[in-house]
DNA sequence: GCAAACAAGTTGACAAGGAAATCATACCTA
DNA sequence: TAGGTATGATTTCCTTGTCAACTTGTTTGC
């Protein structure tokens, strides 16, 4: 079989870093599952602690997803009692999202969850290490005027 | 808000990893659509340019799919005039995926955008840097045993 | 001050993959 | 050699996200 003029589909970094990505991906996703919660809800569940009474469409923004994906899992972490979703403000078209008392105490579990998947993978890493891979991704997102949190 | 016990999320590695790897992949989708292929068709038709007459199974082995998956993959393809199924061998349970001549012919289309796209996202970065990246990635697939080609 | 444009949110149709059930075929052992 | 088991592939169901249409509410321009 010639493949002459196609390269390797590993020749590429975007290949490695995919790979894994994925895979550290679907190693939180299995830790969280055992709490009952996606990686997706656990990252709205992350931003709804640092931005109280989030407006969805604003939680949509700076998670990068759809207002719908947001709207349909404000329904599931609302039907978890994780959070609440409430009329808010003057403008009536305005909803705010807020974690319950359930939801916050959830978070701090769901963060070691998330501290130890990443040790599992890169703790092995020195410092210097984990900096440059760090610095470098970081200096790709500002090259690009990359914005969304990645969620899956 | 006390966020006191909470690490943020780009505190972890596996965050830049998911981020850059996610615009890194859209950026892929966004310009195999311009071909009418989706990222999990390319790696299939790239998996059967190595593999003439493979099994389905084994595919899916080698991308890290369930057979499922590829079953419904090989369908669209079919569909495309891109790959061809089948019946091999005197085991009538198999059978063999193939490339048509539309399909060999697409898949250094494919592959140029493929290129393309990862100078695009990491050609600033000096030889140095991308080796240092690729190994470490790839010390860390050696480490957990990782085996599947990431698709999504 | 009213119609048109705009904005927030929800909903429904669709796409895509995983898990499990199912179907067809092959193997193995008593 | 017949019955049970194992295996390849497909199908079905479920989840979850996007996209586009729609509803409701607000702002703007004449």
């Amino acid at each position: 079989m010639d493949t002459g003029t196609v390269n390797p589909l590993d020749a590429h970094l975007g290949y490695w870093l995919r790979f894994v990505s994925n895979h550290v991906s679907h190693a939180f996703r299995r830790k969280l599952a055992g709490l009952g919660v996606t990686v997706a809800e656990w990252v709205v569940l992350r931003d709804l602690l640092a931005h109280a009474d989030a407006a969805p469409s604003a939680v949509a923004e700076r998670l990068g997803m759809t207002r719908g994906a947001i709207s349909k899992l404000a329904d599931r972490l609302i039907a978890k009692g994780l959070a609440t979703r409430e009329a808010g403000g003057p403008d009536r078209r305005y909803q705010t999202l807020a974690l319950t008392p359930a939801g916050r105490a959830l978070v701090p579990e769901l963060a070691a969850l998330a501290d130890r998947n990443d040790a599992e993978f890169f703790g092995h890493l020195s410092v210097a290490e984990r900096a440059a891979i760090e610095q470098a991704m970081r200096e790709i997102v500002r090259r690009h005027g990359l914005k969304s949190v990645p969620v899956e």
